[in-house]
This record gives structure tokens, sequence and C-alpha cells, in this order.
RNA sequence: CGGGGCGUAGCGCAGCAUGGUUAGCGCGCCUGCUUUGGGUGCAGGAGGUCCCCGGUUCGAAUCCGGGCGCCCCGACCA
């Protein structure tokens, strides 16, 4: 490709909307326009990056026995009555000429599973994998990054069908495998965490996770064994504390505390500190009140809640229901006085905590000197709290958690019969038995990569693409077109590695040579070609974009070398290939 | 949805508190010359519904009201 007759319009200058670098970054380099929030064009260079990650998902889905479909994006909203999804608000919605309700596709679960329920009857149809790289439609309510969290991007969906559990254990092992492959082809440093599933319920499932200081999700690792889990996810052990004794704690009593709310107003106005405090968290689980406890300097984990009482939704409860069911405006709950048909649960931590200050439910007023089993019963206790860096690993005995920040770039759910038992996609087995299909569902980001691979490989000066994504593989740059010797020399070199199958940039453009390798170096080819006032004697440069170090060749000798090089950065990310 | 910020040429910004020439600067763009190994120098030029609607005023980019859009933090999120 002639430069000259290229689109790749490169920008000088950052613009003000990007905050992450990759965001700037694939501005700049003229991979991406926004078009509206969380809405992009993929300009030339870009989509010939999406299309190289796509070709690396396909190849590696194929070698395991997946299937490409492709599905609409418009879906009828009764699809999605059938599962309750219809009512999620990242949907977007439209209605037909006839008034017919429609949604954009946000995953494609309902589609797939109603496709294979008309098709799927017998055991023997079955281990199936189905996947398509399709756009999806998000209404975010924070589109954020660039394409990392956009609305409308695109996304690798694969879905698994088979007869029992095993069977769906061994499918999901096998994208987990493929999935490691596609990430590490793509140059993609990974690491697999435990996850919440969302939106998409159902079992066991695990993220995709990079590595990144723009990252939007925190993740915990455990410094000894491994262990690693979203933030939103990761458990902690109980540390099984022994209450402290009771008998020297004065009666409990109310003291005035107007105005203070938050835990910050509320140890400042009592001179006191947040892990004497208790906060008492009003929560719906499936639509129902209840009431959970954590020390005042932690977070609750709604989730944990959740699970704690075996539910599927979970929500914070609207302040006047709060004010209704303790009688006292939000930031004055307590577990005192509460009605005793409401759970009430406390974490692990508090069972080594009395003595502590809690909400009186009546405003501007809180209790002091408040014990559990004396002045309230003793709560439901679980693991209810956001853990930190520096708590202790749940699953080894010495570990300690530090925190990262991670891009999710994939997510893998066992799903079971979630899908199948609400949509009736059932099969015979061979003993003549009817039952529900055991599904499972993979997404992959793919559009997210694109920005996830800029996080990863970059330096001051641009992106530094892996070979196996890169726009193009080399970049030819003509320092002076005006020389007659450099143009002949690097037209013969283009059309040599044309002929060679080397997908080449060939910068011919009528420009000054610092104009050049800036954008060479902003887009992030990864070997570039330099063909400048060494041709005077019979020689070019080859440099690597990822170390600069600059390597003089004979014209003759300069094809071969690229195509070397090449082969060397290939194959230490294809190793196998 | 809560908090904060922003909206002036393709991009980055100034001007706005105190209303008043023809709305300005840098980059980019066009023309000519120059230069040719890291965003070259000189000269000339084009390009604006100052986000939109309404109001105040002799006069609004500037003041007032309403709306829309965008960014960041939080809530939320596969």
């Amino acid at each position: 490709m002639r430069a000259s007759r290229y689109f790749m319009p490169t920008l000088r200058e950052v613009p003000a909307e990007a905050e992450l670098i990759s965001h700037q970054l694939l501005l700049r380099g003229g991979f991406i326009r926004k078009q509206a929030a969380g809405v992009y064009v993929y300009l030339p260079l870009g989509w010939r990056v999406i299309r190289k990650i796509e070709q690396i998902v396909r190849e590696e889905t194929d070698r395991i026995g997946g299937i490409e479909l492709f599905m609409p994006a418009l879906v009828p909203q009764e699809l999605l009555d059938e599962t309750g999804r219809s009512g999620l608000d990242i949907l977007f919605r439209l209605k037909d000429r006839h008034g017919r309700p429609f949604t954009l596709g946000f995953t494609h679960e309902e589609i797939i599973t109603d496709i294979v329920r008309h098709a799927v009857s017998s055991y023997r149809q079955m281990p199936l994998l189905l996947y398509q790289i399709q756009t999806k439609f998000r209404d975010e309510p924070r589109p954020r990054g660039g394409v990392i969290r956009a609305r409308e991007f695109l996304m690798y969906d694969a879905y698994s069908f088979d007869v029992d559990e095993e069977a769906m254990e061994r499918a999901y092992q096998a994208v987990r495998d493929a999935y490691l492959r596609m990430f590490h082809r793509m140059g993609l440093p990974t690491i697999i965490v435990e996850a919440e599933a969302g939106a998409i319920g159902g079992g066991r499932n695990e993220e995709y996770m990079v590595v990144a200081e723009g990252g939007e999700d925190k993740v915990l690792q455990c410094d000894t064994c491994g262990y690693g889990a979203n933030a939103e996810r990761c458990e902690l052990p109980d540390p099984n504390l022994v209450p402290p004794p009771i008998n020297t704690v004065p009666p409990a009593q109310k003291v005035a505390t107007p105005n203070a709310r938050t835990v910050q107003e509320v140890t400042a106005f009592l001179n006191t500190t947040a892990d004497r405090l208790v906060k008492t968290l009003l929560m719906r689980v499936d639509g129902k009140p209840a009431a959970a406890m954590v020390r005042g300097d932690r977070e609750l984990n709604p989730y944990k809640l959740m699970h704690a009482l075996n539910g599927e939704s979970v929500e914070m409860m609207d302040a006047s229901s709060i004010e209704q069911l303790t009688g006292a405006p939000v930031g004055f709950s307590g577990p005192v006085g509460l009605p005793p048909d409401l759970p009430l649960l406390a974490d692990y931590e508090l069972k080594g905590l009395q003595d502590f200050i809690t909400g009186a439910n009546e405003a501007d007023a809180h209790l002091v000197h408040v014990c559990w089993g004396r002045d309230f019963p003793e709560p439901q206790w679980a693991d209810l709290r956001v853990a930190e860096a520096g708590d202790r690993c749940p699953r080894c005995p010495t570990g300690t958690l530090r925190e990262v920040r991670g891009i999710e770039v994939g997510h893998i759910f066992q799903l079971g019969v979630k899908y199948s038992r609400a949509m009736n996609a059932l099969f015979t087995d061979a003993q003549g038995n009817l039952k529900p299909i055991l599904m499972g569902c993979y997404g992959l980001g793919v559009s997210r990569c694109l920005a996830a691979i800029a996080e990863a490989h970059h330096d001051e000066h641009g992106i530094r693409f892996p070979i196996t994504v890169a726009p193009f593989e080399v970049i030819l740059i003509l320092v002076n077109p005006e020389d007659g010797k450099q143009r002949e020399t690097a037209e013969q070199l283009y059309s040599a590695l044309l002929q060679q199958g080397v997908e080449v940039l060939y910068d011919d453009r009528d420009e000054r040579s610092g104009v050049k390798f800036k954008d060479a170096d902003l887009i992030g080819i990864p070997i570039q070609v330099v063909v400048g006032r060494a041709v005077q004697d019979g020689q070019v440069e080859v440099r690597l974009r990822a170390d600069k170090s600059p390597q003089r060749l004979a014209i003759a000798n300069a094809p071969a070398h690229v195509l070397a090089l090449i082969d060397d950065l290939k194959r230490e990310l294809e190793p196998a290939r």
C-alpha cells in the first residue's frame, strides 16, 4: 500500500476528549474516530487490526470444532421476554413501522437458544459449538476509554451445547484453552480470574484480564497460590474471630448526632475511628428487603449478600423505603429495633467486634456501646465485604492478596440449564428421557482488544503492535522522494516485498522525513525499512519499532532479511505454527 | 442517576468576571519559493450558524432562562 494513496489521518495533537493512553494513541494514529459517545468509526488502519484479531479468534475456535454463523443485531423483544431480560436498562429499544418492539442485540443467548431448540432434539447432535462475530449494542450508563467501553462494539460470542455436566465442562475447558491461545497470539498477556456473572447469570465463570493501569476493573491476586478474582467477586475467608467479652461494656446509649450521616461525619462528630463504627445497609435481594452490616471502614459487596441469600438480583433500597422500614432517614440505620422478620446479615469480621457505634433508626441519633447478641439478636454471619489489597487469600493458608487493575477482554460462563430451561430447549437422551440442553457461553471483546493491545504495547512515541495484529508488517520509509536514487531503491524494494507476500505500507508521501518517522512510530508497524542517504553506499536500514536499533544492509539482501525478521517475530507469538 | 468541568475554524486553545472595531493565536489545509535523517523556514491565502432556542439591550461569543452534546469522578456495567 502506498501511503500517498492511503487514508490514514494522523493527528499531531492529543484530542481533549481522550484520557487513556490507548484512546489517545488510537485517535492520533488514525485508527478510530468518535461519532457519538461510545460510538466509533474504525478507520482503515484500525479496521485492519480488527480483521486480524477476528482471524485469530476464528482460527482458534475452528481448531476446537467451532462453527461460525451470523445472527441478527435486530432482536424481537418477545424473545427476551422468555428469559425475563427484556427489561434491562442497557437495552437499546426501537419499534418497527407496525409498532412491534425490537431491541438491538446486547448478547445473543436467546437467539442462539431459539435456533437450537428448533433444530436440535437428539443427544446425537451434540456436542455443538457455534460462534459469531457481531456488533453488540449496550446503552452503557457511562461509555469511557474510547473503544474500551463503547455502546456499539464488536464482540465474538460462542455458545456450547452439551448433553451433560461433564460434556459441558469439557467444552468449557476447550474454549478456556483456546482463549489462552488467542490472547497469546495477539500478544496480549492475560490472567484468568474468577468473576461475577452479571446479567448473563449461570454458574462457574471466569474473566480474562489484561493487566493495565488504565483498566477499569479491580483484580485481586494471591501472592502465593495464584488465585485471582475480580474485586466484585473475590471471596474472603472466615477469620473465625473470637467475640470479645461484653460483661464490662456499658449499656447501649443513644447520642445526638445532628446531620451526621456518613461514616466520615459520624466519626468526626463522635471523635472516633471508622473501625469502631458498624454500617447497616438496607438492600433488596430478589425484591425482598434485607439488612447487611459491615465495619465502617469497609465496603459491602452486594453480590456477596445476594449469594448469601441465594438470590439472583440485588439492589440498594431507595430512600423512602428505608425510611418506611427503619423509621429514620438514610444515614441513621442500625440493627437495633429492626423488624424481626427482616433478614439481618453481618460480615464475618464483626464477630470479633463488640462495643461499637451504629445508627439509632432515628433521625440525628446514633447508638454507642452496641453489642450483638445483647442489644439485637446475633446476625447471620457471612462473607460480605469487598476484598482489598492486604486481605488474606481465601484459597491458601499463607497468601496475601494484592490489587492490580485490568481490562476485561474475555468472559466465559457455564450457563447450565438457565436458558435452555427458560426457553424449553430440550433433547432426548440415549435412554429416551427429555432433558434440557447444557449450555456455555463465551464472549471476547474484539474491539476492546484493539484498545487493550495499544494499552499493553506502547511507548512515548506511539503504539508498538505485535506483528500478529499489526495493520502492516513492514513500513518502508522513503526519506527523500526528490532523490532519484532513493526513490528508485524504495520502489524496487516495495515490489520485491510485495512479491514475497509481505504486508508493506510504503511511505512515498511528499512529506518531510521527520513527519514520516513520527507517523511510523505512532502507528506502530513493527518493522521499519528506511531508504535514505545510505543508498549512496548501496545500503538501507532495517530496524524494529520495539527497540529502534538500526541495522544497515546491502539493498539486495534487505528483502530476505525482512522476511526472516517477520518470521522471527511471528514465531515468538505463534510457536506451534 | 448524583458531583465536577467543557462546548469559539479540521485539531489544541485564548477572548467571556467589566456587552461595543472586521472574533484571535498555534498546529493542520491551499499557493509560491526554500528545505530534505525526527512534525523545516519565509511570504501570501482559504476556512467560523462563537452548540441550539428564547430573553435583556441601541448592541450579545460575552449577561439571564431553558435545552442539547461531550469529558472526568462516583453509582452502574458483559
